[in-house]
DNA sequence: CAATTTCCCACAAAATCCCATGGACTCGGC
DNA sequence: GCCGAGTCCATGGGATTTTGTGGGAAATTG
């Protein structure tokens, strides 16, 4: 599957709609014919909202299957996964509504930051994205993080 | 099949009614045509309500097959899921009356959240959902760093 | 026949559809 | 290189539909 790359500014209008950058239209639209829907959810570790692509999202899911049935675990990561997602169909214009709680998860006032990050994108208020992302690069250049070779060549497919 | 996402908050009116958010009814209409039914049960873990697509729930029901026949097992479990369970067709409005046995059992008072969990939903007094969500969160999050590469693996696909 | 349950209609708020606009960018001819 | 036509994309807002909710009428149950 492609992957999402580059940061893009966008508008929140009054309806708290955005547009999703044509670049992960793209993205999302993948192999499937028609615009596809996607799915957001609060990032448990960032003020950003993420945005998956369905498949990839089921993804993870399917590690659910892995865990014993009926036990806590599965339950745990069951409702941790799920209870905070939401499906988000675009309109006819490529355009979706960001709820009010996962606007509020990520401080979002009423311009918003697309940013690629491969298997997903996420939603930042702009100003907090350029932190973190300068975050990012510097934590990784000091601790020289590193990938599995498998992973690594996969990313680069 | 589609999985169940998201927390909706839902109004229980004077005669024990609840409107099933939209989001869950296009989940349990699925591939059926019509407004399918479902399967409500009390969750045997928590204070809530569990409810079903009567598909999934049939699958869990087929887990028993795999244990030894006549065993103490199959029998604590079969009674375990069936005895408590009840089928719930819902009215015009797609909504179902909730059955005063299963609210007393989640605490319900007027008003309730409809919890997500991928193959199923919960029903639970909404302060309690929260809390339960915590704590979810917090034991996968615990749990997570132990789980092998194959999500970042399956989300790069 | 009394009490509960189910069906049906009504309504306001919210979500969604649909059309319109203007800017940026592309492309081709001159 | 310059200019205009055409296209794509982000954005705005009015119109329409869906959704959650309430309550009365009909039907079922015991």
């Amino acid at each position: 599957m492609t992957q999402f790359k580059g940061t893009h500014l966008v508008r929140r209008d009054g309806k708290g709609r955005v547009s999703i950058p044509s670049a992960f239209r793209a993205v999302l639209k993948g192999d499937h014919p028609i615009n596809g829907p996607l799915v957001l959810r609060p990032s448990h570790k960032h003020a950003c909202i993420e945005g998956w692509h369905p498949e990839s999202f089921a993804a993870q899911g399917s590690q659910i299957d892995l865990l014993p049935r009926f036990s806590d675990e599965e339950d745990d990561l069951a409702l941790a996964l799920y209870s905070d997602a939401v499906d988000a169909e675009p309109d006819k214009e490529g355009r979706i509504v960001l709820p009010n709680d996962l606007a509020r998860h990520a401080a979002l006032a009423d311009e918003v930051a697309f940013v690629g990050a491969g298997s997903h994108f996420q939603i930042w208020e702009p100003e907090a994205a350029q932190r973190r992302i300068a975050e990012a690069r510097e934590r990784s250049r000091l601790q020289r993080h590193t990938l599995p070779p498998a992973i690594a060549a996969a990313a680069g497919k």
